[in-house]
DNA sequence: CTGTTAGCGCCTTCAT
DNA sequence: ATGAAGGCGCTAACAG
């Protein structure tokens, strides 16, 4: 059978508080040369640690829960290595919970709440949900909140700065290629990190006095199929815009496709810019220019954060932190310059 | 404070026991109307179970522990989906271990058995270790392994069907196009799934009679750039083939960025294979011809295999499994056809 | 059908 | 510096 500290115990002589501590004391509360007898019969007893009894006595767990949206695509396995990464150097296991058919976000969340089987949770909130404030409020273990909007403001939130990053490219597109006539596909309407994006494009259009027309802002659902058909329907309007500012690269990729098969060519006939940076967008031709997001950074930083919360549980008095993680422009070739 | 099975058990008049059956027990032995009442007990005292102590009165935790190779792409998301899907229609958590600069399969493998952290294992090698088979070998947490080799045989295994993927689409080459010339780019060496694509090839050659020339059978790394650079070394050959097929995608995709930058057209100059069928091949364009990879399957298959396992732990009479799951052709435009 | 009684393996005050 | 002893909350024989 394993051993346990009662078979190390009785063979060094000692209690098991002795080995408890040996074994698992920061502070050296032991005598140098019973610390060093008991490591080597547990050695020599090949013994470990069962995790289960010390979560039980402790009442935690060193698990960190990540709750997931519907997972698709590279930019979640930068999140979860970001994560697990972080995690592991500060002894957290990461379990993963993703949303699906039979799990939604919520429920994910009420799994890891309920069952007190995680220390702490990284939440990515992409849309309002119902009753997410309610668990929220009714649980009391440390959360991070990845997402970009002020209706958490009482979390601790991590989040992608959309409104710069959309306002920097749109306004680059105005001020140094001189273009005013740029349409946007946004993503679901009740996406955040959407929302914050077409913030972002109305504000620069605004200082820059050009109008807003609201024509040329139509609603997509953030997949390849979605952008192609937003585009194709751009493409189709009477008064078409010149450029298309896509709320994420699968949309732009989507562009390329309705494009390309209605026989217009970018950048000469239309200008597509996307979001988010993704590897695909490197092989899109001419290259896309979008907006790099710094996805592993975002699971890093908000891991970083829910540690210091677990390391300092019981210190009440840190303010809920908002980080902001900024975004940067990649210009490929998708934006052509006007002479005027 | 938390309600426990002690403070209903005194609510109702019971011992923890019953409280204990009444809540957990799937066979009914207990008074329907005793249940009853102390279901409405639970109910009104907000009644959640301790899972920690369950785990360790069970001395079973309920979680999967799925170990990955550094990850990059959706091939991995998908895998993960695939897996928490079913671990959580089977009630079981997932607790993920990527590898990276930090931790390597070995050192994932045995934080999940030395801790007993995890009921059963799922276990990607992409690649031979060292230490894997011992460390297998000294616990016994059942394990399904993701790869395809024959080293591991007495474990449950699932794999794709490398060869016969790779088999089918060079022999389509050679058989439907005519082409004869056919090099390739391979995995890194020590690279299970390389090894049985590369096998496949030189197979289907075979087969057709055509002579294998190791001059044309060059080591990449699975990534872009390598891709890339095999590339442009095979097109810088005084004889140079017709074909190129990488042993994946990423590398198919690199074989473009090199054509393009040597002015190279494909299909017309240089006709490129894949394999996985990633989204990204969809936007290569041309399209990008290539051997189809179900990967969520991957991971739902295996799962579904440790779940059965973790099931019937006692019956030991039932032999590894050995599941091997198909792959298909997805014809683009990226080899031409050859007359004659 | 239900209660009694030990554990599961470790941690942690409180004494000494 | 160490030991004794009582949990942590739940499960699982074994009786009744």
């Amino acid at each position: 059978m394993k051993a346990t500290i009662y078979d190390i115990a009785n063979k060094a002589g000692v209690s098991t508080a002795t080995v408890s501590r040996a074994l698992g004391d920061k502070q050296e509360t032991v005598r140098p040369e019973t610390r060093d007898r008991i490591l080597q019969i547990s050695n020599q007893l090949n013994y470990r640690p069962n995790s289960l009894a010390k979560n039980l006595a402790k009442s935690t767990t060193s698990a960190i829960g990540l709750v997931l949206p519907e997972i698709q695509g590279d930019f979640y396995t930068e999140i979860v290595k970001g994560v697990d990464e972080i995690a592991f150097s500060g002894g957290y296991h990461l379990i993963v919970a993703s949303s699906h058919s039979r799990r939604n976000i919520v429920e994910s969340l009420l799994g890891f709440m309920r069952e007190s089987l995680v220390d702490g949770v990284i939440l990515m909130i992409p849309s309002m949900n119902g009753h997410l404030e309610e668990v929220l409020a009714n649980y009391k273990i440390p959360v991070v909140i990845i997402n970009d909007i002020h209706a958490f403001d009482k979390y601790d939130i991590v989040s992608i700065d959309n409104f710069q990053g959309a306002y920097s490219i749109i306004n680059y597109t105005i001020k140094s290629l001189n273009h005013s006539k740029i349409s946007m596909i946004t993503g679901p309407s009740g996406n955040y990190d959407s929302q914050m994006r077409k913030k972002g494009y109305t504000a620069a259009l605004k200082d820059a006095g050009i109008t807003i027309r609201k024509d040329w802002i139509i609603e997509g659902d953030f997949t390849i199929k979605g952008g192609e058909l937003a585009c194709s329907r751009i493409l189709s309007l009477k008064e078409k815009p010149d450029v298309i500012f896509a709320a994420n690269d699968n949309m732009a990729a989507g562009c390329y496709n309705a494009s390309e098969s209605l026989g217009f060519k970018i950048p000469e006939d239309i200008c597509i810019i996307g979001f988010d940076h993704i590897e695909l967008g490197n092989f899109l031709r001419p290259k896309l220019t979008t907006v790099h997001v710094p996805v592993s950074e975002i699971g890093k930083t908000s891991t970083k954060l829910l540690i210091k919360r677990l390391r300092n549980k019981d210190d009440k008095s840190i303010e809920p932190q908002h980080i902001k993680i900024s975004t940067g422009i990649i210009i490929g070739d998708s934006v052509s310059k006007l002479n005027n």
